[in-house]
DNA sequence: AAATCGTGGTA
DNA sequence: TTACCAAGATT
């Protein structure tokens, strides 16, 4: 099987630019950015990413938020943070060298099982198993294990195979090999059985389960939010907040706002309820700018937007989290996508307003 | 152990 | 529209 598996791989691995230059830092940058993410999707970000930060010493000089505004879009920013904070523990406790062992790449932030054995095997020749969502469901049905996806006996069950089975000789080839036929052939929906390379030694082909392996948890239902927020205009600049350091999107920027309670009679009191919870302002909302949807991964929102303006002066000093802004700096300030998008939003009505 | 953490593509 | 899911880690 391993033969089989290294001479498909050999024959129909894809070309991808970690792949072509196997170096630690790009190793490890790559695995990164695929955590929970596409390869289509990485693409771009990473050959951006390397342009402004093309060596590990670059990541670690370089401010936290360039690191999070070129990760802008990818999603799961604590990987960016965690990214950053490892590269500054490489240059002063390993010498600005990533280290070479699997036990050794698990001690660092945002490294875990995954990707330390994919690191040190790739990049280092270490023969340590690397496990994601592919080798789990290739395994599920080459074993034809019935445990569900997701529990621990599957997950020891697939661990000690792989593990066990791993050849010595290329072993960062056979664990990529064994993604690549996931992501390829053996997909989660109808596996292309007929073109898959070691067809014969899956127990779930020859039993005819292939279409019902592995079992998975249905997950619940996610919940439903109305949020509300305000772009409040003020002397040619709008407000930003930044969010805390901890928690969903943190340390990016938004605009001010929350959820709208029941006791809101209308929109226009829930922007002007929670803004001032938020910021201390006391503002009147003008017009609307729009309903903007978003799905997170355990639950979705529904943000209403609105151009406001304030019933007072501001205070001179503001806190380290409220900032005013510009149109044309926007772009460099990190948001996650629904920031984003009022503020493409904000940027095209300004410029509209300004060749009038 | 189970919940949390983004986004885009697809059926 | 909705559910599901994709090279997981952290708490």
């Amino acid at each position: 099987m391993h033969n089989r598996l290294l001479d498909w791989y050999d024959k129909n691995a894809r070309v991808l630019p970690w792949r072509s230059d196997p170096s630690p830092y790009k190793v490890w940058l790559s695995e990164v950015m695929l955590q929970q993410t596409r390869v289509e999707t990485v693409l771009p970000y990473f050959d951006r990413f390397l342009t402004h930060l093309p060596t590990l010493k670059t990541l670690a000089e370089a401010r936290l938020e360039e690191v999070l505004v070129l990760w802008e879009g990818l999603g799961y920013y604590s990987r960016a943070r965690n990214l950053h904070k490892a590269a500054r523990i490489v240059q002063s406790d390993y010498a600005g060298k990533l280290p070479a062992s699997a036990k050794e790449l698990v001690k660092l932030p945002g490294i875990g099982k995954y990707t330390s054995a994919a690191i040190a095997s790739i990049a280092f020749g270490e023969p340590v198993a690397a496990v994601d969502g592919n080798v789990r469901r290739v395994f599920a049905r080459l074993l034809a294990l019935e445990e569900p996806i997701g529990t621990s006996s599957l997950e020891k069950t697939v661990l000690d195979y792989a593990q066990l089975h791993l050849p010595a000789k290329r072993p960062g080839d056979f664990n990529q090999a064994l993604m690549d036929l996931g992501s390829m052939v053996c997909l989660p929906a109808q596996p292309k059985c007929p073109i898959c390379p070691v067809q014969s030694f899956c127990s779930a082909f020859v039993q005819g389960k292939q279409n019902n392996l592995p079992k998975v948890i249905k997950k619940a239902p996610t919940p439903h939010y109305d949020v509300c927020v305000a772009v409040i205009w003020h002397e040619g600049k709008v407000l930003l907040a930044q969010r805390a350091d901890k928690g969903l999107l943190a340390k990016l920027w938004e605009y001010p706002g929350g959820k709208i309670s029941p006791a809101d009679k209308d929109q226009e009191d829930g922007v002007q309820r929670e803004v001032l919870r938020k910021t201390g302002l006391e503002i009147t909302p003008t017009r609307k700018i729009g309903d903007f949807k978003h799905a997170y991964t355990h639950f979705r929102i529904s943000v209403q937007a609105w151009y406001a303006r304030l019933l007072f002066s501001p205070p001179v000093t503001l806190p380290d989290n409220l900032r005013w802004v510009s149109p044309g700096d926007l772009s460099a300030l990190p948001m996650g996508k629904v920031a984003r998008r009022i503020s493409e939003r904000v940027n095209s009505d300004f410029l509209q307003a300004e060749n009038q």
